[in-house]
DNA sequence: CCAATTAAGACTAAATAGGTCTACTATTTT
DNA sequence: AAAATAGTAGACCTATTTAGTCTTAATTGG
């Protein structure tokens, strides 16, 4: 499989319309559910999750809403993934720390795992919202 | 997150320490768990698996076992992934038969997706069990 | 025939992910 | 100041996936 998760794939929908918008417009929860046909609950928490991760900036109380941290060709793939997800390895052997248990496959792992790094990083949020 | 399961990760470590060996030379899942401290039952599941997805040939009856199915120099990672895990995809977007909602992102997952079946497919076996 | 060994698949339990809800905090408008 | 709007935090339950084990059948060598 190796796969994204449910809630990564909704925020790279979520920062895509963003993205196909004015970047200075702030976008409430409520009105991007609507938009794009996912539950507010949800949409709330992907939001959440992107903003804390640094994605997306906040802005509290009435008329608030959220708006890119940064503009999106300088917001990459891999960050996104990042920030919801966590730390982006293939195995335990692949992440920065290392493998403990110092296996024969370690650092071949740690190749593939920075190829992957490598093709995330050079995909933008501003590639994916033009197709 | 975006890794691969325990029983592909287990996968790896039968598959290399056969490939240290003769390559002729019938291994039982009996001996492979004593070699490697993985359970019976499960060894015993993962070598099926890796038979069924054609990694593996196997022996059945009294003094049975499994082989490697060709060279250790010719099997790759991806091969490896897929017998265990089926096709590797990034998101459902980026499979081989594409996204059925079609949405913006698709095209660029699917870029990645080749990008990191490329860096699968550049390392075998044989890269592996020699560290 | 008998012992060893793989094959197939059912089954349980544990871990992860998905989604919702409630209570709280901050900001703007009236 | 009060009310309305919107984000924040985190608990919570459910569904799905994954891990691991077990049982029964089929195959082969001696």
């Amino acid at each position: 499989m190796l796969r994204i998760t449910k809630i990564t794939d909704y925020g790279f929908i979520l920062l895509a319309h963003m993205a196909n918008q004015d970047q200075e417009l702030l976008h409430n929860a409520k009105d991007l559910s609507a938009a794009i046909g996912i539950p507010l609950p949800t949409v709330s928490k992907v939001l959440k999750i992107l903003t804390q991760g640094g994605i997306l900036k906040s802005h509290q109380g009435s008329k608030g809403g959220y708006t890119l941290g940064k503009p999106a060709a300088e917001i990459t793939a891999a960050e996104i993934i990042e920030a919801v997800e966590g730390p982006v390895a293939i195995t335990d052997c692949s992440s920065a720390e290392g493998c403990e248990r110092n296996c024969v496959v370690s650092s071949s792992w740690q190749q593939v795992n920075t190829a992957v790094i490598g093709a995330l990083s050079g995909l933008t949020l501003d590639d994916m919202s033009h197709g």
